[in-house]
DNA sequence: CTAGGGTTAG
């Protein structure tokens, strides 16, 4: 505690000396919200009419308290404003101390700039930072960390690029905050530059600036590149593993993810809170039900059973494994469910179709929880996949009204989607115009889907064109708009955009569909034909199709958009690597199972159809997976009801 | 002198 000799009369300065009393009370209570206040109300109290600001002023003129005393209350202040992030105190001091002249003052610009970085007031943080005349590293890595976790992310790097400029070297700090911002944009060749400068720098093996590096790699889908930092940090800690399991996790590759999960524990290190819920999700992104299972167990045996994020985590697995009852048992067993463990089980019901249930656990959750605007995302997609239109409306209206939540992009998506599906396609491009926030590939791409259901072709050519404004490789989004000229019979439009995808060189990314059978993996491109079982499967295909033709499925060939000849076409249809994760299921797992499958594409018309027709024929339920939902078929129906 | 990295929700 700094010592303080205050040589005053109590009648002139009661006031001053009331305020140092609190100031040192301050100290001792380590609450300067407490000591802040106390000493504003105790000056306001004493005389009303005075500004508290211009007191404290006037009260350290007619002191005789040193300059630099008096700064370093004010630094010691400011200290305790960081630790709570206790802003308006901290703007109250600011005003104070730039009367009294201090304003630019090294240490205390410094604390400010810090101040205000962290309680997201990063104008007035850039404004002091652009006025004050020394600068050191440290001001500018606080300023460079705010940009990076609220961006804009770009600043941050500028910021990066303007330090080096100036001549400053960069330190074990500034690097982690300018990989971040560049991890926040996919900005791999920011992030390689900066990872040149770290190895000059010599902080490649450090641990913040290594998960920092595994972290911008991974996020811009270079996971070897993550590796090779990850094996070159030789005292990794939790964090550095942590970092490494995501990196694998966030690119697909879960297996690898666990192993290293596995891995890290042999090498003595005990997995945190954050390890499990990383693995976990990583087998939840690949829908792999088996390993989820496993690390269910796992968190048992690492006593992390009772822990709410793990077992928020295992909700959402089970959830999106298609175990919606058990991920609502572990649900239920929440001791504290907090506003994502709700999330996770009310989208978790959407995403299945469960729209009832959905909204039924939003009304439970409004008593107990403030929802935000995840939870209403999941809300409405409950609204737009079952079809309630008037309610979708209802909750849209209250979002805004009731909770403030301005609407995102997702949010719009879910209404263009309500809106299309129930056939009122201009107000759903309406919606699009008046949109506040820049529309977005999901929300042209829900209307562009919803033009496909009605057969839309005006509004269906507006929105590709704005598709390929925003996403020009995506081949999807051109398949879908030719497939609703097919339909039309507007083969010109066909051939038109056919040309235009040669032209511009743009190849439909190829389909890949999986199915977990005895605990492995196995995979089938289109058209495969390199799985041991090949010819089983084709033949088991060959006997489904002769089934489904008698029932009355006639292959259908407008989703076949590469050009071969139209038998061809038929054929290619019926080896769709969904259909041979189908087969291959049947196969071998006993009658009555229920079948999972995941497909990184969505899902094709016509697989759609013989699907349903599977089910019935094969008495078998089966789950299809594909890039935005589920589709259940259980005796020749679809739980989508054919609207996806 | 001060600060920092990984994780759950479409």
């Amino acid at each position: 505690m700094v010592m303080i000799h205050v040589k005053t009369k109590p009648k002139r300065s009661n006031l001053f000396h009331s305020s140092f009393t609190s100031l040192l009370n301050y100290q001792k209570n380590k609450n300067p919200f407490l000591s802040h206040y106390n000493y504003h109300s105790q000056a306001i109290q004493q005389n009303p009419n005075t500004d508290p600001r211009n007191t404290l002023l006037s009260s350290s003129k007619v002191s005789n308290i040193p300059t630099h005393q008096i700064q370093s209350y004010y630094g010691s202040l400011l200290q305790s404003c960081i630790a709570q992030k206790a802003v308006s105190p901290g703007k109250q001091i600011h005003a104070l101390i730039s009367q009294m002249g201090f304003g630019f003052h090294p240490v205390l610009a410094t604390k400010l700039v810090h101040l205000y970085s962290a309680c997201d007031c990063l104008h007035n943080a850039h404004q002091l930072f652009d006025r004050i005349p020394q600068r050191n590293l440290f001001l500018w890595n606080v300023l460079i960390r705010a940009y990076a976790w609220n961006g804009p992310y770009e600043v941050a790097i500028e910021l990066y690029y303007r330090l080096l400029e100036i001549g400053l070297v960069p330190d074990n700090f500034t690097f982690p905050f300018a990989l971040k911002a560049c991890s926040a944009l996919s900005a791999i060749e920011e992030g390689r530059r900066i990872h040149e400068d770290v190895i000059r720098n010599k902080w490649e093996t450090d641990v913040f600036v290594g998960a920092a590096l595994i972290d911008m790699y991974a996020k811009c889908s270079c996971v070897v590149n993550a590796r090779q930092v990850f094996d070159k940090i030789l005292e990794r800690d939790v964090v550095v593993w942590n970092s490494m399991i995501a990196a694998y996790g966030q690119n697909g590759q879960a297996d690898e993810s666990i192993e290293l999960c596995r891995e890290m524990i042999l090498t003595g290190l005990k997995p945190s809170e954050a390890t499990l819920v990383t693995v976990i999700s990583a087998s939840t992104d690949i829908a792999a039900l088996p390993q989820g299972r496993e690390l269910h167990g796992f968190s048992w045996r690492h006593r992390f059973e009772l822990n709410v994020k793990v077992k928020t985590a295992l909700v959402d697995m089970y959830a999106k494994c298609g175990l919606v009852k058990v991920a609502r048992n572990l649900f239920e067993q929440l001791g504290e469910k907090r506003v994502v463990s709700w999330n996770a089980m009310i989208t978790g019901y959407a995403m299945h179709g469960h729209s009832t249930k959905a909204l039924d656990l939003f009304e439970k959750m409004k008593d107990e929880v403030q929802p935000d605007h995840i939870t209403f995302v999941g809300v409405l997609s409950a609204c737009s996949r079952g079809g309630l239109f008037d309610e979708g409306r209802m909750f849209f209206e209250s979002m805004v009204r009731d909770y403030h939540i301005d609407p995102s992009v997702q949010h719009y998506t879910c209404m263009v989607d309500l809106l299309g599906h129930s056939g009122r396609l201009d107000e759903a491009c309406d919606l699009i115009m008046q949109m506040r926030v820049k529309p977005d590939p999901g929300v042209w791409g829900a209307l562009l889907n919803s033009c496909k259901l009605h057969g839309h072709v005006k509004l269906a050519e507006l929105a590709l064109e704005k598709l390929i404004e925003l996403e020009p490789h995506d081949a999807g989004n051109y398949v879908i708009l030719s497939n609703i000229y097919a339909r039309a019979g507007n083969w010109e439009g066909v051939a038109k955009l056919r040309k235009l995808m040669i032209d511009r060189g743009i190849k439909k990314s190829i389909a890949c569909s999986w199915i977990e059978v005895k605990n492995k993996v196995h995979a089938f491109l289109s058209g495969d034909a390199s799985h041991p079982n090949c010819d089983e499967i084709y033949a088991k295909l060959k006997w489904l199709e002769g089934r489904m033709k008698e029932a009355g499925y006639v292959p259908g060939t407008e989703s076949v958009f590469h050009d071969v000849e139209n038998d061809e076409k038929a054929n290619m249809i019926c080896c769709h690597s969904e259909r041979l994760a189908i087969a291959f299921g049947l196969i071998n797992t006993p009658d009555g199972t229920k079948l999972l499958i995941t497909k990184n594409l969505k899902i094709c018309d016509d697989c759609h159809i013989a699907i349903k027709f599977i089910s019935k024929i094969t008495e078998r339920e089966i789950t299809v997976r594909d890039v935005n939902r589920y589709h259940h078929f259980k005796d020749g129906i679809c739980s989508c009801g054919d609207y996806w």
